[in-house]
DNA sequence: TTGACGATAGACCGACTGGTCTATAGAATA
DNA sequence: TATTCTATAGACCAGTCGGTCTATCGTCAA
Protein backbone atom coordinates (compact mmCIF):
# COMPACT_ATOMS: atom_id res chain seq x y z
CA UNK A 1 0.00 0.00 0.00
CA UNK A 2 2.67 2.31 0.86
CA UNK A 3 4.78 2.29 -2.17
CA UNK A 4 1.48 2.09 -3.91
CA UNK A 5 0.53 5.99 -2.36
CA UNK A 6 3.86 7.26 -2.57
CA UNK A 7 4.39 6.91 -6.38
CA UNK A 8 0.52 7.17 -7.73
CA UNK A 9 -1.53 8.64 -4.81
CA UNK A 10 -4.45 7.43 -2.81
CA UNK A 11 -6.69 7.25 -5.92
CA UNK A 12 -4.10 6.27 -8.25
CA UNK A 13 -3.73 2.77 -6.27
CA UNK A 14 -5.73 0.14 -7.39
CA UNK A 15 -7.05 -2.12 -5.10
CA UNK A 16 -7.48 -4.90 -6.93
CA UNK A 17 -3.49 -4.57 -8.10
CA UNK A 18 -2.97 -3.87 -4.78
CA UNK A 19 -3.95 -7.51 -4.06
CA UNK A 20 -2.97 -9.21 -7.08
CA UNK A 21 0.96 -7.38 -6.47
CA UNK A 22 0.49 -9.23 -2.42
CA UNK A 23 -0.54 -12.46 -3.74
CA UNK A 24 -3.47 -12.27 -1.34
CA UNK A 25 -7.32 -12.59 -1.97
CA UNK A 26 -10.04 -9.24 -1.25
CA UNK A 27 -11.39 -11.59 1.08
CA UNK A 28 -8.78 -11.20 3.98
CA UNK A 29 -8.57 -7.82 3.39
CA UNK A 30 -12.33 -6.64 4.39
CA UNK A 31 -11.89 -9.23 6.86
CA UNK A 32 -9.16 -7.33 8.63
CA UNK A 33 -9.82 -3.91 7.28
CA UNK A 34 -14.18 -3.74 7.44
CA UNK A 35 -13.42 0.49 6.52
CA UNK A 36 -11.87 -1.26 3.00
CA UNK A 37 -9.13 1.39 1.05
CA UNK A 38 -9.72 4.06 3.52
CA UNK A 39 -8.97 2.11 6.41
CA UNK A 40 -6.17 0.65 5.29
CA UNK A 41 -4.70 4.18 4.00
CA UNK A 42 -4.87 5.04 7.86
CA UNK A 43 -3.06 2.16 8.74
CA UNK A 44 -0.73 3.00 6.04
CA UNK A 45 -0.23 6.65 7.67
CA UNK A 46 0.36 5.64 11.10
CA UNK A 47 2.79 2.67 9.93
CA UNK A 48 4.84 5.28 7.52
CA UNK A 49 4.76 7.63 10.69
CA UNK A 50 6.12 5.69 13.00
CA UNK A 51 8.70 4.44 10.55
CA UNK A 52 9.36 8.28 9.88
CA UNK A 53 9.67 8.82 13.40
CA UNK A 54 11.79 6.12 13.74
CA UNK A 55 14.48 6.84 11.39
CA UNK A 56 14.52 10.83 12.47
CA UNK A 57 15.35 9.62 15.60
CA UNK A 58 18.00 7.19 15.08
CA UNK A 59 19.76 10.05 13.03
CA UNK A 60 19.45 12.62 15.39
CA UNK A 61 20.83 10.06 17.49
CA UNK A 62 23.57 9.65 15.36
CA UNK A 63 25.10 12.76 14.65
CA UNK A 64 24.84 14.58 17.64
CA UNK A 65 23.91 18.47 16.32
CA UNK A 66 20.03 18.69 15.50
CA UNK A 67 20.94 20.56 12.99
CA UNK A 68 22.76 18.50 11.17
CA UNK A 69 20.21 15.57 11.69
CA UNK A 70 17.92 17.25 10.10
CA UNK A 71 19.95 17.91 6.86
CA UNK A 72 21.00 14.20 6.65
CA UNK A 73 17.76 13.49 7.11
CA UNK A 74 16.73 15.51 3.93
CA UNK A 75 20.00 14.05 1.89
CA UNK A 76 18.62 10.76 2.59
CA UNK A 77 15.17 11.21 1.47
CA UNK A 78 16.36 12.21 -1.46
CA UNK A 79 18.71 9.57 -2.44
CA UNK A 80 15.33 7.29 -2.11
CA UNK A 81 13.69 9.39 -4.65
CA UNK A 82 16.72 9.40 -6.63
CA UNK A 83 17.51 5.44 -6.47
CA UNK A 84 13.33 5.23 -7.30
CA UNK A 85 13.55 6.79 -10.71
CA UNK A 86 11.97 10.18 -8.92
CA UNK A 87 9.08 8.39 -8.29
CA UNK A 88 9.02 7.90 -4.03
CA UNK A 89 8.41 10.87 -2.72
CA UNK A 90 6.87 11.27 0.78
CA UNK A 91 3.61 9.27 1.02
CA UNK A 92 1.81 11.41 3.49
CA UNK A 93 2.01 14.18 1.26
CA UNK A 94 0.37 12.51 -1.74
CA UNK A 95 -2.73 11.28 0.17
CA UNK A 96 -2.74 15.13 1.49
CA UNK A 97 -3.25 17.19 -1.43
CA UNK A 98 -6.00 13.73 -2.58
CA UNK A 99 -8.22 13.75 0.22
CA UNK A 100 -10.82 16.73 0.64
CA UNK A 101 -12.37 17.90 3.79
CA UNK A 102 -14.87 14.95 3.58
CA UNK A 103 -12.24 12.66 3.79
CA UNK A 104 -12.51 12.87 8.18
CA UNK A 105 -10.82 10.18 9.05
CA UNK A 106 -7.50 10.19 6.52
CA UNK A 107 -6.96 13.90 7.07
CA UNK A 108 -7.16 13.33 11.41
CA UNK A 109 -4.53 10.48 10.43
CA UNK A 110 -2.63 13.15 8.59
CA UNK A 111 -2.68 15.49 10.91
CA UNK A 112 -1.75 13.73 13.64
CA UNK A 113 1.25 12.59 12.28
CA UNK A 114 2.31 16.21 10.60
CA UNK A 115 2.22 17.07 14.44
CA UNK A 116 3.72 14.35 15.33
CA UNK A 117 6.68 14.94 13.35
CA UNK A 118 6.85 18.84 14.06
CA UNK A 119 6.95 18.03 17.48
CA UNK A 120 9.60 15.42 17.33
CA UNK A 121 11.99 17.79 15.49
CA UNK A 122 10.82 21.11 17.66
CA UNK A 123 12.07 18.92 20.97
CA UNK A 124 14.94 18.14 19.21
CA UNK A 125 16.01 21.71 18.25
CA UNK A 126 15.02 22.80 21.58
CA UNK A 127 18.18 20.94 23.26
CA UNK A 128 20.43 23.78 21.10
CA UNK A 129 19.05 26.45 23.86
CA UNK A 130 16.69 28.02 21.82
CA UNK A 131 13.07 28.84 23.03
CA UNK A 132 10.09 26.34 22.60
CA UNK A 133 8.07 29.01 20.17
CA UNK A 134 11.07 29.69 17.96
CA UNK A 135 12.10 25.48 17.94
CA UNK A 136 8.28 24.95 16.99
CA UNK A 137 8.51 27.55 14.07
CA UNK A 138 11.79 26.30 12.90
CA UNK A 139 9.79 22.99 13.25
CA UNK A 140 7.13 23.91 10.82
CA UNK A 141 9.13 25.71 8.24
CA UNK A 142 11.41 22.41 7.81
CA UNK A 143 8.53 20.19 7.28
CA UNK A 144 7.34 22.50 4.76
CA UNK A 145 10.84 22.61 3.04
CA UNK A 146 10.87 19.12 3.15
CA UNK A 147 7.86 18.29 1.61
CA UNK A 148 7.98 21.12 -1.11
CA UNK A 149 11.52 19.95 -2.09
CA UNK A 150 10.84 16.39 -2.61
CA UNK A 151 7.59 17.94 -5.01
CA UNK A 152 9.78 20.07 -7.16
CA UNK A 153 12.56 17.45 -7.01
CA UNK A 154 10.14 14.63 -7.86
CA UNK A 155 8.83 16.85 -10.70
CA UNK A 156 12.11 18.29 -12.05
CA UNK A 157 13.41 14.71 -12.34
CA UNK A 158 16.90 16.17 -10.51
CA UNK A 159 17.94 16.32 -6.52
CA UNK A 160 19.69 19.64 -7.60
CA UNK A 161 16.28 21.96 -6.25
CA UNK A 162 16.63 20.08 -2.79
CA UNK A 163 19.48 20.10 -2.14
CA UNK A 164 19.44 24.08 -2.85
CA UNK A 165 16.43 23.96 -0.44
CA UNK A 166 18.15 22.13 2.10
CA UNK A 167 21.18 23.86 2.41
CA UNK A 168 19.73 27.39 1.78
CA UNK A 169 17.41 26.18 4.75
CA UNK A 170 19.72 24.91 7.19
CA UNK A 171 22.34 27.82 6.40
CA UNK A 172 19.75 30.00 7.40
CA UNK A 173 19.07 28.26 10.80
CA UNK A 174 22.75 27.96 11.89
CA UNK A 175 22.76 31.54 11.18
CA UNK A 176 19.94 32.10 13.22
CA UNK A 177 21.63 30.23 15.71
CA UNK A 178 24.12 32.44 16.02
CA UNK A 179 22.33 35.27 16.02
CA UNK A 180 19.64 34.19 18.07
CA UNK A 181 19.08 38.32 19.91
CA UNK A 182 18.77 39.63 16.43
CA UNK A 183 15.94 37.02 15.27
CA UNK A 184 13.79 36.97 18.14
CA UNK A 185 12.87 40.45 18.16
CA UNK B 1 -10.68 21.50 -14.25
CA UNK B 2 -8.09 23.22 -12.53
CA UNK B 3 -10.81 23.12 -9.25
CA UNK B 4 -11.29 19.96 -9.71
CA UNK B 5 -7.11 19.34 -9.52
CA UNK B 6 -6.29 21.38 -6.76
CA UNK B 7 -9.40 19.52 -4.52
CA UNK B 8 -9.13 15.72 -6.10
CA UNK B 9 -5.97 15.48 -7.92
CA UNK B 10 -5.16 14.21 -11.23
CA UNK B 11 -6.88 10.69 -10.76
CA UNK B 12 -9.57 12.35 -8.55
CA UNK B 13 -11.61 14.12 -11.19
CA UNK B 14 -13.68 12.19 -13.41
CA UNK B 15 -13.88 13.36 -16.89
CA UNK B 16 -17.25 12.40 -17.26
CA UNK B 17 -18.29 14.80 -13.90
CA UNK B 18 -16.07 17.45 -15.42
CA UNK B 19 -17.99 17.38 -18.54
CA UNK B 20 -21.42 17.83 -16.63
CA UNK B 21 -20.86 20.54 -14.57
CA UNK B 22 -19.58 22.25 -17.43
CA UNK B 23 -22.81 21.11 -19.10
CA UNK B 24 -20.22 19.52 -22.23
CA UNK B 25 -20.87 16.73 -24.48
CA UNK B 26 -17.37 14.38 -24.98
CA UNK B 27 -17.34 15.17 -28.35
CA UNK B 28 -16.08 18.78 -27.51
CA UNK B 29 -13.30 17.50 -25.60
CA UNK B 30 -11.90 15.49 -27.95
CA UNK B 31 -12.04 17.60 -30.91
CA UNK B 32 -10.64 20.35 -28.63
CA UNK B 33 -7.75 17.87 -26.65
CA UNK B 34 -7.54 15.19 -28.63
CA UNK B 35 -4.38 13.88 -25.93
CA UNK B 36 -7.81 13.07 -23.77
CA UNK B 37 -7.15 13.53 -20.27
CA UNK B 38 -3.56 14.34 -19.99
CA UNK B 39 -3.83 17.12 -22.57
CA UNK B 40 -6.29 18.55 -20.37
CA UNK B 41 -4.57 18.29 -17.63
CA UNK B 42 -0.85 20.09 -19.41
CA UNK B 43 -3.43 22.62 -20.64
CA UNK B 44 -4.62 23.20 -17.14
CA UNK B 45 -1.30 23.19 -16.06
CA UNK B 46 -0.14 26.11 -18.51
CA UNK B 47 -2.92 28.09 -17.43
CA UNK B 48 -2.27 28.00 -13.74
CA UNK B 49 1.03 28.60 -13.70
CA UNK B 50 0.29 31.58 -15.98
CA UNK B 51 -2.31 33.21 -13.84
CA UNK B 52 -0.16 32.42 -10.85
CA UNK B 53 2.84 34.54 -12.47
CA UNK B 54 0.59 37.25 -13.30
CA UNK B 55 -0.47 37.11 -9.74
CA UNK B 56 2.72 36.99 -8.47
CA UNK B 57 3.91 39.89 -10.97
CA UNK B 58 1.14 42.19 -9.32
CA UNK B 59 1.99 41.93 -5.60
CA UNK B 60 5.35 42.32 -6.38
CA UNK B 61 4.70 45.75 -8.17
CA UNK B 62 1.57 46.60 -5.59
CA UNK B 63 4.37 46.06 -2.63
CA UNK B 64 7.83 47.94 -3.64
CA UNK B 65 9.49 45.23 -1.24
CA UNK B 66 10.33 41.83 -3.16
CA UNK B 67 10.00 40.16 0.45
CA UNK B 68 7.24 41.84 1.94
CA UNK B 69 5.64 40.92 -1.76
CA UNK B 70 6.23 36.95 -0.80
CA UNK B 71 4.90 37.47 2.61
CA UNK B 72 1.89 38.48 0.86
CA UNK B 73 1.52 36.48 -1.84
CA UNK B 74 1.81 33.11 0.80
CA UNK B 75 -0.75 35.03 2.62
CA UNK B 76 -3.32 35.01 -0.20
CA UNK B 77 -2.59 31.72 -0.78
CA UNK B 78 -3.53 30.04 3.06
CA UNK B 79 -7.29 32.31 2.74
CA UNK B 80 -8.17 31.04 -0.52
CA UNK B 81 -7.42 27.81 1.55
CA UNK B 82 -9.55 28.74 4.08
CA UNK B 83 -12.15 29.68 2.19
CA UNK B 84 -12.23 26.69 0.33
CA UNK B 85 -13.17 25.04 3.12
CA UNK B 86 -9.16 23.70 2.80
CA UNK B 87 -9.77 21.98 0.20
CA UNK B 88 -8.01 24.14 -2.76
CA UNK B 89 -4.38 24.12 -2.35
CA UNK B 90 -2.57 24.66 -5.28
CA UNK B 91 -3.07 22.40 -8.45
CA UNK B 92 0.53 22.01 -9.65
CA UNK B 93 1.62 20.22 -6.42
CA UNK B 94 -1.23 17.34 -6.20
CA UNK B 95 -0.79 16.68 -9.78
CA UNK B 96 3.24 16.76 -9.03
CA UNK B 97 2.80 14.01 -6.57
CA UNK B 98 0.56 11.52 -8.40
CA UNK B 99 2.19 11.98 -11.49
CA UNK B 100 5.14 9.24 -12.42
CA UNK B 101 7.76 9.48 -14.31
CA UNK B 102 6.14 7.63 -17.07
CA UNK B 103 3.86 10.37 -17.52
CA UNK B 104 6.66 12.73 -19.20
CA UNK B 105 4.53 15.19 -20.86
CA UNK B 106 2.87 16.32 -17.84
CA UNK B 107 6.14 15.90 -15.76
CA UNK B 108 7.93 18.64 -18.06
CA UNK B 109 4.38 20.92 -18.00
CA UNK B 110 5.58 20.93 -14.20
CA UNK B 111 8.93 21.17 -14.24
CA UNK B 112 8.71 24.20 -16.75
CA UNK B 113 5.84 25.49 -14.53
CA UNK B 114 7.72 25.77 -11.32
CA UNK B 115 11.14 26.89 -12.66
CA UNK B 116 9.06 29.68 -13.86
CA UNK B 117 7.76 30.59 -10.56
CA UNK B 118 11.64 30.01 -9.14
CA UNK B 119 12.94 32.43 -12.25
CA UNK B 120 10.33 35.02 -10.98
CA UNK B 121 10.78 35.11 -7.31
CA UNK B 122 14.78 34.75 -7.92
CA UNK B 123 14.77 37.81 -9.88
CA UNK B 124 12.41 39.79 -7.91
CA UNK B 125 14.90 39.18 -4.92
CA UNK B 126 18.04 40.24 -6.95
CA UNK B 127 16.92 43.64 -6.83
CA UNK B 128 17.52 43.75 -3.44
CA UNK B 129 21.31 43.59 -4.29
CA UNK B 130 21.94 39.84 -2.92
CA UNK B 131 23.88 37.71 -5.32
CA UNK B 132 21.98 35.81 -8.14
CA UNK B 133 23.55 32.65 -6.81
CA UNK B 134 21.44 33.25 -3.54
CA UNK B 135 18.40 34.88 -4.89
CA UNK B 136 17.82 31.63 -6.70
CA UNK B 137 18.79 29.34 -3.91
CA UNK B 138 15.85 31.66 -1.82
CA UNK B 139 13.59 31.64 -4.91
CA UNK B 140 13.86 27.26 -4.31
CA UNK B 141 13.09 27.43 -0.19
CA UNK B 142 10.19 29.83 -0.79
CA UNK B 143 8.54 27.77 -3.30
CA UNK B 144 9.51 24.13 -1.12
CA UNK B 145 7.79 26.12 2.01
CA UNK B 146 4.93 27.39 0.23
CA UNK B 147 4.04 24.37 -1.05
CA UNK B 148 4.86 22.52 1.98
CA UNK B 149 2.82 24.59 4.10
CA UNK B 150 -0.19 24.51 2.14
CA UNK B 151 0.24 20.86 2.55
CA UNK B 152 0.21 20.88 6.13
CA UNK B 153 -2.33 23.43 6.31
CA UNK B 154 -4.44 21.24 4.27
CA UNK B 155 -4.71 18.52 6.51
CA UNK B 156 -4.32 20.53 10.06
CA UNK B 157 -7.65 22.19 8.79
CA UNK B 158 -5.91 25.42 10.07
CA UNK B 159 -3.90 28.05 8.74
CA UNK B 160 -1.86 28.34 12.06
CA UNK B 161 0.91 25.88 10.57
CA UNK B 162 1.08 28.20 7.04
CA UNK B 163 1.09 31.19 9.03
CA UNK B 164 4.29 30.02 11.54
CA UNK B 165 6.39 28.65 8.20
CA UNK B 166 5.60 32.42 6.69
CA UNK B 167 6.44 34.42 8.96
CA UNK B 168 9.79 31.96 9.86
CA UNK B 169 11.16 31.86 7.09
CA UNK B 170 10.54 35.76 5.98
CA UNK B 171 12.25 36.31 9.22
CA UNK B 172 15.11 34.26 8.38
CA UNK B 173 14.95 35.83 4.78
CA UNK B 174 15.20 39.24 6.02
CA UNK B 175 17.33 38.55 8.64
CA UNK B 176 20.57 37.42 6.30
CA UNK B 177 19.76 40.37 4.21
CA UNK B 178 20.62 42.31 7.23
CA UNK B 179 24.15 40.13 7.50
CA UNK B 180 24.74 39.30 3.73
CA UNK B 181 28.88 38.42 4.41
CA UNK B 182 28.00 35.70 7.46
CA UNK B 183 25.47 33.90 5.43
CA UNK B 184 27.44 33.94 1.93
CA UNK B 185 30.80 32.47 3.45
C1' DT C 1 -29.27 25.56 -53.21
C1' DT C 2 -25.86 22.47 -52.75
C1' DG C 3 -21.59 20.54 -50.91
C1' DA C 4 -17.96 20.46 -47.70
C1' DC C 5 -16.23 20.75 -43.33
C1' DG C 6 -15.33 21.73 -38.64
C1' DA C 7 -17.87 21.74 -34.28
C1' DT C 8 -21.24 19.65 -31.32
C1' DA C 9 -23.70 16.00 -29.21
C1' DG C 10 -24.11 11.87 -26.74
C1' DA C 11 -24.70 6.76 -27.19
C1' DC C 12 -21.70 3.27 -26.47
C1' DC C 13 -17.46 0.45 -25.31
C1' DG C 14 -14.18 -2.58 -22.75
C1' DA C 15 -11.53 -2.19 -18.73
C1' DC C 16 -11.35 -1.52 -14.19
C1' DT C 17 -13.08 0.43 -9.66
C1' DG C 18 -14.13 -0.57 -4.59
C1' DG C 19 -17.04 -3.59 -2.26
C1' DT C 20 -20.18 -7.76 -1.13
C1' DC C 21 -21.20 -12.51 -0.73
C1' DT C 22 -20.90 -17.39 -0.37
C1' DA C 23 -17.99 -21.45 0.18
C1' DT C 24 -14.47 -23.62 2.51
C1' DA C 25 -10.22 -24.47 5.15
C1' DG C 26 -8.19 -24.80 9.74
C1' DA C 27 -7.78 -24.35 14.42
C1' DA C 28 -9.75 -24.57 18.98
C1' DT C 29 -13.20 -26.20 22.19
C1' DA C 30 -16.10 -29.66 23.98
C1' DT D 1 -15.20 -36.99 16.78
C1' DA D 2 -18.49 -33.22 16.46
C1' DT D 3 -19.10 -28.32 16.69
C1' DT D 4 -18.03 -23.68 16.45
C1' DC D 5 -15.79 -19.77 14.86
C1' DT D 6 -12.25 -17.19 12.63
C1' DA D 7 -9.42 -16.65 8.45
C1' DT D 8 -8.89 -17.50 3.72
C1' DA D 9 -10.32 -17.60 -0.98
C1' DG D 10 -12.13 -15.69 -5.06
C1' DA D 11 -16.42 -15.34 -7.92
C1' DC D 12 -19.29 -11.75 -8.63
C1' DC D 13 -21.60 -7.08 -8.62
C1' DA D 14 -23.08 -2.41 -9.92
C1' DG D 15 -20.94 1.68 -10.95
C1' DT D 16 -17.50 4.44 -13.05
C1' DC D 17 -13.39 5.19 -15.66
C1' DG D 18 -11.20 7.27 -20.00
C1' DG D 19 -11.89 6.87 -24.74
C1' DT D 20 -14.14 5.91 -29.47
C1' DC D 21 -17.68 6.28 -32.77
C1' DT D 22 -21.40 7.79 -35.55
C1' DA D 23 -24.99 11.24 -36.37
C1' DT D 24 -26.27 15.81 -36.74
C1' DC D 25 -25.82 20.78 -36.58
C1' DG D 26 -24.16 25.31 -38.35
C1' DT D 27 -21.57 27.92 -41.34
C1' DC D 28 -19.17 29.07 -44.96
C1' DA D 29 -17.78 28.65 -50.30
C1' DA D 30 -19.26 27.71 -54.81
Amino acid sequence: MINGLRTRGYHGVGLNALLATAQAPKGVLYHHFPGGKSELAVHAIESVVERLGTDLEKVIKRTGDPVGALEAWMSGAQKVLEKSGFDSGCPLATIALESTADDQTIRKALATAFEQLRAQISSSLATTGMTHAMAQSFAALIISAYEGALLQARVSGSGVIMKETSETLIGLIRMSLREPKEFQD
